[in-house]
DNA sequence: GTCTATACAACGATAGAC
DNA sequence: GTCTATCGTTGTATAGAC
């Protein structure tokens, strides 16, 4: 079974690791040349634009604020972003080349529809816990996005249905789940995913972990998978699974 | 079964009973007296705030956007409103009125747990398929409403949990229901309903209607409701359903 | 590379004519 | 009741010193 902390250790995460790929990705537009201070400023940024965005929406956040609560001037701010626009593209444009990586890797190897079906769901809470703050920006902030880029945003969208969607396909052409529609059930699965970094004040009361609630929605949508009549060995617990 | 029709017989939602109450609520800060001119330009501010705000949100709608597409000035416009504070307050507030009290009203006189619950889900759907641009409104700007009003907001959520995780309560304690948390439960059931509102590029892509998306919702939890060894009896379809 | 000071546009809000 | 014209403020973005 995957756990939290195999998840972890497969899958780099880390903001330094991130940051570089931002850079790579805009070092044309980025004025600064020096690797290690570009970084550590884009890190400031980034983190900055995250904590305050989410707080009160993009748009009322003004780039004074920025400058106050990254440590950076107005000035030296525009030298690693051209706009503000700019600046919610580049953090736009990060996680999405991360997301769907993630999922297509830890899948990797796992036959059985059944346990694919859990990874992925594992997997996914794990990706969406480490980067809360990120999804959170990214699925309220899509719609102020140009129109391609909220093309993309919503192409990223389904293909995370697509995943849960053919591994359903799968499990149906084997014969071990019942003629449910696997493109609705696919998609009331990414609702029920998306919760937990949409409502993270409603689960934080709860004291719930990213293990238990990938739990929680793998009990809630397995019953639904399984052939009537087919009582289904769900696990009740990380904890005390032990596949 | 609640049908769309039956439901939309039972509530009224038209956009002038509506006003109505928005009307009787702040008429000590509109200036205007007579309330056939009030009334229809509330009616024009809100459905043009509505539009705007849920295209770009409403920060960067400005009020010059909002006084083109209402047809009023800018003077004629704070005639209505003191700011642009209050008329974000103005319209959060007129929905959570009507919608704690539909969902109690649809319920009335339905004993039966596995009643309770679908009517319940099909109540939910119907509501914020009739309202859906004021519950996207809502989900989106909460963030942006004051401490007490955004309070107010989780409220509102939490209430709508309580009343699915009642009806998991009562059936368990009758027997029904196997002992999943009901708790959990009613969050993922809440979860489930949002999408309808929130991604309804998805399910029109999809040509959904409301009753369907209600069907699948029932579809989907149902299973996992029920003891395990115990085969649902559940309805496959609103049309074909014969309840 | 980073700072301070400033330009310029756009915003919310109001005054006063009609 | 509704309009046009205008106020003061605040926002994004840049120029030039260090």
């Amino acid at each position: 079974m995957l756990t939290l902390k195999e998840f972890r250790s497969q899958v780099d995460l880390s903001r330094m690791a991130i940051c570089e790929a931002v850079y790579a990705r805009h070092h044309g537009h980025i004025q600064v040349k020096k690797k290690p201070t570009a970084l550590r400023n884009l890190a400031r940024i980034i983190d900055a634009t995250l904590a305050l965005a989410n707080r009160t929406g993009f748009q009322a956040m003004t780039l004074r604020d920025l400058s106050r609560h990254s440590g950076l001037s107005m000035g030296a701010l525009y030298a690693y972003i051209g706009s503000k626009e700019e600046l919610v593209r580049l953090i736009q444009e990060y996680g999405r080349d991360l997301t769907a990586r993630v999922l297509c890797d830890c899948l990797e190897g796992v036959e059985d529809p059944v346990q694919r079906f859990r990874t992925a769901i594992r997997a996914w809470v794990y990706l969406t816990d480490a980067l809360q703050d990120w999804f959170f920006f990214s699925f309220m902030e899509a719609r102020h996005l140009g129109k391609e880029q909220m093309e993309a945003a919503l192409q990223g969208d389904l293909r995370t249905e697509e995943v849960f969607r053919d591994i359903i396909l799968d499990g149906q052409a084997r014969g071990l789940f019942g003629d449910v529609n696997p493109e609705l059930t696919a998609a009331g699965i990414n609702a029920l995913l998306q919760d937990w970094y949409l409502k993270r004040w409603k689960y934080r009361r709860l004291k719930m972990t990213a293990e238990a609630y990938a739990d929680h929605v793998i009990a809630m949508v397995e019953p639904s998978l399984h052939k009537p009549g087919t009582v289904a060995s769900a696990p009740t617990s990380a904890a005390t699974s032990t596949e």
